[in-house]
DNA sequence: CATGAATGAGTCTTCATTCAT
DNA sequence: AATGAATGAAGACTCATTCAT
């Protein structure tokens, strides 16, 4: 079986098995195993645990970030921003372990892949700044763009980001919505505010 | 040293160790010596890693609960969520390992343990329905209380929640902003378009 | 409470723990529990687990010579070896752990322990040797004493104390027995023999 | 080193370890460094300390079934517990670790080897009642099957049993004796007797 | 007389990793 | 290309034992 095709079948067991267990509690020994190979293939393959673990998250960071991309780049802003949702409820949805392996890794990883790990968040992070930011800037008139600073974009994106990935447990228990409708009821939380806020609108504690 | 001091002393540096390492990675070891004690005292009063880590989770859910609780129980809809917001990001100002150990623990955990801290969780997560479901439904003349029924109740609050918990870490990025000041931003996210969403406004893919 | 008494009831629950878990794997900390007393008293009293367990071997070894010796040192040779028996599966009936902790530790005792245990065997042993030894070489003629001569005296004492050793057990698994009825067992299978081996009756394999 | 052969050298050493020093106080690191490999190796192969600990009752308990199984199952009763006692005694002098094994263990055991432990213990039991109680029961005439019922032939072979055992100890100190002349002697001390007492021969104490 | 508090040392067990074949 | 055999290092847990009070 060539190298390629191997190394594939592991990383693809390899976060099933991060995904259900975490970076530390998840034994080679059970990932050789399930991959029906040795674990000196592992290690010929891929290294090390910490290696294997750096291969499947740059694979699945990969695959999440060309979800994204494929979803549509043009059109008006919160066009963009709903597809943007829409195919990240739908990579979810397909592929629950790759973002666990991607988002959900406890604290305890070594520097070498917490570097990593804070690099993939970084990136989705500002590829949600860029759509919310940019989305917005762009928006209308041009002179809206004040609202949503480089700062603003970012406590948007944040929020937009964990409030993605709780919603993730939410398909969980909630087989029966679709991706693009939960993608639909988030913007509608966001979206509709965000408009009038831009708008001027805002709300104050106190007020009446 | 009397019990229930060092008692509470192990379980300080519990926190804050398991919220840097997570359960797994955390070595009883690391934390006795914090402790500046010996290893056998941790289990004479804390029973055995899990025990000590049900401690953990217990006494900071407590923590998070009442501070939850002290915030205004009453007023409009939209002051009590400001509030319980206000008041949780205070709380992560504050305690910010409490708020990892409660709730960013990756898959790693026993049985026991992971059913604990999935009631922690539930527990929070209905604190907010409650929040945004009561608010909402009571909020007027009554009759808004359609849209925001009981699975909507969840779904926002599981958007509030990821949202809030993902701010944490823009919080700690951003040190200058008061809690209270993430909490207001988060409001003006969500709140101004809520407001006009209960109104009938509504936002499809597709529109111009 | 004044400390012989004290040390009595340590040495009661020791015998009954020890008996119950063998010395290694009975533990002072249960000791000193099922004593209610705390875990310094047992140190102070008894030394150390050696001292607490030797005290124990000492108190039963001491019973259990006592009851030997409460039995008749007079009468037949037969009448003394029956009520010695009778006297030993009385003892037995009466304090099931006593003979569990004197004769049942595994092999895994300190030397000094070792030592002491070897000694306590030697001198039932002995004890029983003097019974079927004296006994038979005083019994009638005077010209038997050939048969059993030291060394055999020390034979038929180890089969003898074995088999009351393993009788033990049968008694304990059927209640119905008494003390007696299984000396007199013990006695029909082993003197009405030995009476006529002792007038040379004999048995070879081959014979027919 | 293929696998079985070094599952096999574990198991020697731990039988020899194990009857030196009891379960409880035998360590897997002594067991590991006496076999010359490392602990894991012990681990990979025999799965825990109990998992050792059964692999060496159940390989010595064969062992002594199949030395039992290799004496004489036919002929005479008498002829037949003779050979029965002769093999225990050889067995034993062959493999004087692997009865204490199987017969000396403390009471410490956990209840998964108690019960094991208890199994081989009846089976020899067993062996040895089918040896008296056919044995006799066959014997002759066929009446005198009435004296050694079944609860009789299970006390004969108590007895039998622990005056084995015990004269193991007897034969280690007398190193002249080989195993055919301790089952002799026993047959003295036992078969004499039998033939008399069921011939109706009794002993009563008091008698004169 | 009595104990709550404390620990050094040791045991079982597991895991990432390598080497000889 | 592939693996059975092997281990150093580390972690959870327990126990006999001792102070200070």
């Amino acid at each position: 079986m060539p190298r390629r095709v191997r190394e594939q079948q592991i990383i693809d067991v390899g976060v099933r098995v991060f995904a259900k267990r975490g970076y530390h509690a998840a034994s080679v020994d059970e990932i050789a195993e399930l991959a029906g190979i040795s674990k000196p293939m592992v290690y010929l393959y891929l290294d090390s645990k910490e290696g294997l673990f750096l291969a499947c998250l740059r694979r699945e960071s990969d695959r999440l970030v060309a979800a994204f991309q494929g979803a549509a780049r043009a059109g008006a802003p919160e066009e963009r921003l709903y597809a943007g949702l829409a195919a990240f409820f739908g990579f979810v949805s397909d592929h629950r372990d790759s973002w666990v392996v991607l988002h959900r890794q406890a604290a305890d990883l070594g520097a070498t892949i917490a570097a990593e790990v804070g690099e993939v968040r970084r990136v989705v992070m500002a590829e949600v700044a860029g759509l919310v930011g940019d989305g917005i800037t762009d928006s209308g008139s041009g002179c809206r763009g004040a609202l949503l600073g480089k700062e603003d974009a970012d406590f948007v994106a944040h929020a937009l980001v964990g409030a993605a990935d709780s919603l993730t447990d939410w398909m969980a228990r909630n087989p029966g919505e679709s991706p693009d409708g939960v993608a639909l009821r988030l913007m509608h939380m966001v979206w509709v505010g965000m408009r009038h806020a831009l708008d001027g609108e805002a709300w104050a504690p106190g007020e009446r």
